[in-house]
DNA sequence: ATGGTAGAAGGTCTA
């Protein structure tokens, strides 16, 4: 079972590149980030079409999430535990049943993106992880295959950033929000990247300004953390790099690419 | 130190 996760920044914005993106990946569950829509405004049938379930966390402007899948799910949920005060549309979990296969949970993150920091932004986005890993821990506790991937706004490693330097006080590679990474790993979680492809750099984010893409200067924020009965299984895992650059149609590429795993 | 780009909404914020 394939199981990908792709920051769009904008369904609606880059809706026939997504297609074809799909077209070609085929993945059996996608979550997706940044649709930046409500519900109503997701193109649904389009996907319905092309023989998915559809299950929206939309928000006006900002964030949205979405969570598409070839096989029946239930357990549906939408929105992080742990705070009602917080109305941002950054979370939705499905447990996948194929038939004939084993149940997979699988969970759909866009982290907050935490600058500039310090400030209120950075408070939120450190409480937001933490709530995640308290949330974690109890999926866990299930100790059923569970894939929680997303957009998780954090450079692990200096090996995941063209420049460390650069990026030393930005709220994606300080070092409080790399332990805060860490302490979900931590949990027992396998970085399903970082596992298939040791020592090597695999960014996932090129921003649209000064020229990134072209020179590559990238970093890997999109992540896939497994559990120990998915890590049990998994099979490969990889990164579309070439959804950055020009696509059939002439509209432009999100700043994120997908990123996957194979599941056995 | 600044501004460079992109998207949604709508005359500005977020990333």
């Amino acid at each position: 079972m394939k199981i990908a996760s792709f920051n769009v920044n904008s369904i609606n914005a880059r809706l026939p590149r997504i297609l074809d993106w799909f077209d070609k990946a085929q993945p059996d569950v996608a979550v997706l980030q940044e649709i930046k829509c409500v519900d109503e405004k997701f193109p649904a049938s389009e996907f319905e079409d092309r023989g998915y379930n559809v299950h929206v966390h939309g928000q006006k402007t900002y964030n949205g999430v979405a969570l598409l899948s070839k096989h029946p799910f239930d357990e549906a949920r939408k929105g992080l535990p742990g705070d009602d005060e917080d109305d941002h549309a950054r979370y939705i979990e499905a447990l996948i049943t194929p038939s004939g296969e084993a149940p997979v949970r699988v969970v759909g993150i866009y982290a907050p993106n935490g600058n500039p920091a310090p400030g209120p932004k950075y408070d939120y986005k450190l409480k937001w992880l933490a709530r995640l890993k308290r949330h974690a821990k109890e999926l866990l506790a299930f100790e059923e295959a569970l894939v929680i991937t997303g957009d998780y706004n954090v450079i692990p490693e200096p090996e995941d950033v063209h420049d460390p330097k650069a990026w030393k006080d930005d709220a994606l590679f300080l070092p409080q929000s790399r332990a805060a990474f860490r302490e979900i790993v931590n949990l027992g979680f396998t970085d399903a990247i970082r596992q298939i492809h040791p020592a090597k750099t695999l960014y996932t984010f090129w921003d649209y300004q000064r020229g990134a893409w072209e020179k590559d200067h990238g970093i890997r924020i999109d992540h896939l953390l497994l559990s120990p009965q998915a890590a049990d299984r998994l099979k490969d895992a990889g990164v579309d790099r070439a959804e950055r650059g020009p696509g059939k149609s002439d509209v432009k590429p999100s700043d994120h690419v997908p990123v996957w795993v194979e599941l056995g």
